[in-house]
DNA sequence: ACTTGTCCTGTCATGACGTCAGCTTACCGA
DNA sequence: TCGGTAAGCTGACGTCATGACAGGACAAGT
């Protein structure tokens, strides 16, 4: 399935050559974690891997290239938030239910890998193809399934005709993004954790169904 | 009122110096739009400039330094951005007329500045406080007035008792800042700019009145 | 022990960073 | 007109990251 793990040079790399690989990657997400993006340096990368930067340069062309790998690591596991809406109606109770789901999934996997998906962000932001691809390949996962319930209730006319499915959708998808990302500002306008999910739930049904859920 | 522009090492900035300090502020900005946040250089914005490095680094402590000064810029510029909410009705037609001016400012705002833009949420997001604040004071001339409007509607029994205002207003804000970043993504979902629009102020106006606009 | 291919690092040329001393330019009062 | 003073700029320099290479270390099979 996926091809070989290669060295920049060619060579097929061993098994230990794909744990140093793979601690060179852990230890760049590190990072990532803990400084600036514009500020991680392959230098202090291969220090924190106990190896030298040569070794960094036999798997990645840089940082960039070792991000983008990582970000496939990532997109692969954000390809499971389409669960998140497999099968759910948006009817009633059980369509507050599941926008309730959607939020606390979809903030969740946002939490968990928040470092690399602000690179991601960034790069998508900046016109780069592979970091664009990639943020659609994560948000595509649940913006499809959005989609697709905006647009059948439009088909059985409980949504209006002039409603584009996949412009709602995806500025749902992209506010939840954009909102997980910069939960602390919400703090700051007073607005608490707690609070802030059921109020993104209520904005993602009344974007989708176009009605007040029914609690 | 402001005090007097200053070199780092605490000289005052004659006409030639501040003339000297803007360009470089230019430069790099032309430079934010054309490459890589990561891969912007002093020695590169002093170059396109016409000057040296070492004159950079008479009026700047470093690039991001530079970009916090630039920011401030657009963030004075974008209090202005109040004005699109100042003294507006969200009732019946008048309501749909204002969600629709609130986004079409708020995008175009966001695209004359994108590239400055996303760096400051860049930074916000990886928790530096300085940028932190900036996106604050430029989110803010928006938000507090929709959180206004939405306590307003509350106040009267029109909006439900639970709905927390600035959650939902900084949400609606969150989106269209989002949205705006990445625009380009929304062609790929079959969106087109003309169509975005009108779905985003769908989309505030649910947010903010809790029912669909009367267009 | 010997070969083979993987894996890592020392070393080097290149170039960016950030500082400093010192030169040039502009302004101003005598 | 002529210094004096402060602003403005840059060449030069030590430091550090980059990225490439050749060659040494190591494991595995023979």
């Amino acid at each position: 399935m996926t091809g070989q793990v290669r060295t920049v040079d060619g060579r097929v790399a061993g098994r230990r050559g794909q744990a140093t690989r793979q601690k060179l990657l852990d230890c760049l997400s590190e990072m990532l974690s803990s400084s600036p993006y514009r500020d991680v340096k392959v230098i202090d990368v291969a220090r924190k891997a106990g190896t030298s930067p040569a070794t960094f340069y036999q798997y990645f062309p840089d940082v960039e290239g070792a991000v983008l790998e990582i970000a496939d690591q990532v997109a692969a596991d954000g390809a499971g938030l389409a669960e998140l809406l497999e099968g759910r109606s948006w009817a009633g109770r059980a369509g507050w239910q599941t926008a309730q789901e959607l939020v606390d999934g979809f903030l969740d996997f946002w939490k968990k890998n928040d470092a690399i998906l602000r690179v991601v962000d960034l790069g998508a932001a900046e016109g780069d193809k592979r970091f664009y691809k990639l943020r659609m390949k994560i948000l595509n996962s649940v913006n499809g399934s959005l989609t697709g319930a905006v647009a059948e209730l439009q088909a059985k006319g409980r949504v209006d005709k002039d409603v584009n499915p996949a412009a709602v959708a995806g500025s749902l998808v992209t506010m939840l993004a954009a909102v997980a990302s910069h939960q602390k500002g919400f703090t700051s306008w007073g607005v608490k954790q707690a609070e802030l999910k059921p109020n993104l739930a209520l904005l993602v049904h009344l974007g989708v169904t176009g009605r007040k859920p029914t609690r």
